[in-house]
DNA sequence: CTGCGACGATACCCGCACGGTATCGGGAAC
DNA sequence: GTTCCCGATACCGTGCGGGTATCGTCGCAG
């Protein structure tokens, strides 16, 4: 239905298409399986455009009081589904494309819900889920999953962060053991081992103690350290990344309580993950 | 929506899905799946049985307003398509169930679409397509079908038809060669010559001329003669069938002259399929 | 208290329908 | 005649909706 208004509307195939965000291909297949089910055309092709045809004027009709019907729905049970809250973890360095979209996309759909956002310092991946802290968090692995669920909605490559005049700062990358003698800046103790021991690349260093995306960027500044990063962050002033090709990728996740089966956090991960694809399917 | 529909009318799973034909798994990650779109819970599940929530109860009278309107379409549209006319061919020996549930379907989809049908002879398995006579044939392969497009909407395993009394008559299976020095019965000349081919087991044959089943039947009764049938044919009484292992099973086709765009023909090639379908679902 | 039956949930599998990219075909314009 | 525009077609991969088998839990009977 919503396919044929838009064709309607643009009598015009392509647009119609790009204004669903599809191609045109599916968006024809979809006009005419729509044909052969109502068992007439609805649209007459000819090289000098397209137009509707008598039954197309008449479902278009019908099509838009369907669809207004439809919103109608979608208004009155979330006024029916009462106000709500919802509290969500977020690591302090996620705020990607992906996170944006994807609240908008969960506001719009939960209008009444209010979000309620606590941030956490790096050290903390899971942002207080066991605790009960939060509902559900968006986060970073690798942590301790026991008791947890969890979906993956993107892995991003890792790097090593570099002085841009360190000697190993124009290789095209590196492994771990071409870093293994060098000071890593390390996060404070206490918090997950298995975090700690991804981030320090599998071992325990010595370094100064970090706590922020801007602590690690300084430390290796200052200090001439290493720190692992993310491939795609852009260093600050004076900072390279180099590729480290022998680490797993690191995975951004939905996590929450393993049991807890509060609606909205299903459709919170639900809307995450479509979020997420949709940047990931701009960007290849 | 029909299927949460549904489920709040019987407030019983399994009788909902009874209802809706299908099992009761996939109704309740239906639900499930509705209530983290909601984002909230539908129903409350206890083990003295299924209520509605608040919730429920809202979105239950705006679905049954949302399936009304859906229908108010579909009788607004095919009003507005107005009559028209399908002339269907069918091959003597179609009337099975698959073709009942069939014209039972598409009346109910085109209620104002008048269907002709034609009926034809076993020799000419095309029902007067090339010549026009016909738009869309229900028949039953092999034939020529150059300039035609076919769909294959179930296959049939073939057998010898026998006198009960023949020597061959209580063997579980057969071959061709077993039957190669007997009378057979034939199509009259001027038929497709593939079809002439295929029921007279590959090879051109001397025997009695027959138009319909009945005669074939009474061929190889009185003549001792032999005869192509359907495995799932009941043979009439004094005769039996015997699989014939090495022929490729018959195929039910519905067959339409390539290039016709007539949506209604598409329609009915996609509602044949379904009918189809379903009976062979029922017995697998 | 223990076995059993009823019922919804879960785990797992499979076919297909939908969305994607690449390409075709035909008509219009220059 | 060549090129461009635009809808149609061909083909491919994946996610979802359907299926079967099985589980967990609760109520009830013996």
């Amino acid at each position: 239905m919503r396919y044929f208004v838009a064709v309607a509307e643009e009598l015009h195939f392509g647009r119609a298409a790009t204004r669903l965000h599809m191609s045109q291909p599916p968006l024809s297949r979809a006009i005419k399986q729509l044909e052969t089910e109502v068992g007439a055309a609805l649209f007459e092709r000819s090289s000098a455009g397209v137009t509707l045809t008598a039954v197309g004027a008449v479902l278009l009709d019908e099509a838009r009081a369907l669809l207004a019907q439809a919103d109608r729905v979608r208004v009155r049970v979330a006024a029916a589904a009462g106000a709500a809250t919802l509290t969500v973890g977020i690591l302090g360095d996620s705020a990607d494309p992906g996170a944006t979209r994807l609240a908008r996309a969960y506001h719009r759909r939960h209008p009444r819900v209010e979000v309620r956002v606590r941030e956490t310092d790096l050290p903390d991946p899971t942002c207080g889920l066991h605790a009960g802290l939060v509902d559900v968090a968006l986060t970073r692995g690798p942590f301790d999953e026991t008791g947890l669920s969890v979906r993956e909605l993107r892995v991003d490559p890792v790097g090593a962060l570099l002085r841009a005049d360190d000697p190993l700062a124009r290789r095209s990358g590196l492994k771990l053991a071409d870093l293994a003698d060098r000071r890593w800046f390390r996060f404070p103790e206490g918090t997950d081992p298995r975090w700690q021991a991804y981030w320090n690349g599998g071992a325990l260093r010595d370094g100064p103690v970090v706590r922020a995306v801007q602590e690690c960027q300084q430390a290796v500044l200052w200090n001439g350290t290493v720190g692992m990063t993310l491939q795609h962050h852009e260093p600050a002033e004076g900072l390279t990344v180099v590729p480290l090709i022998d680490m797993p990728p690191s995975r951004v996740l939905a996590a929450w309580n393993e049991g807890d089966t509060n609606p909205l956090i299903r459709s919170f991960v639900q809307i995450a993950t479509a979020a997420y694809r949709e940047v990931s399917a701009g960007t290849p």
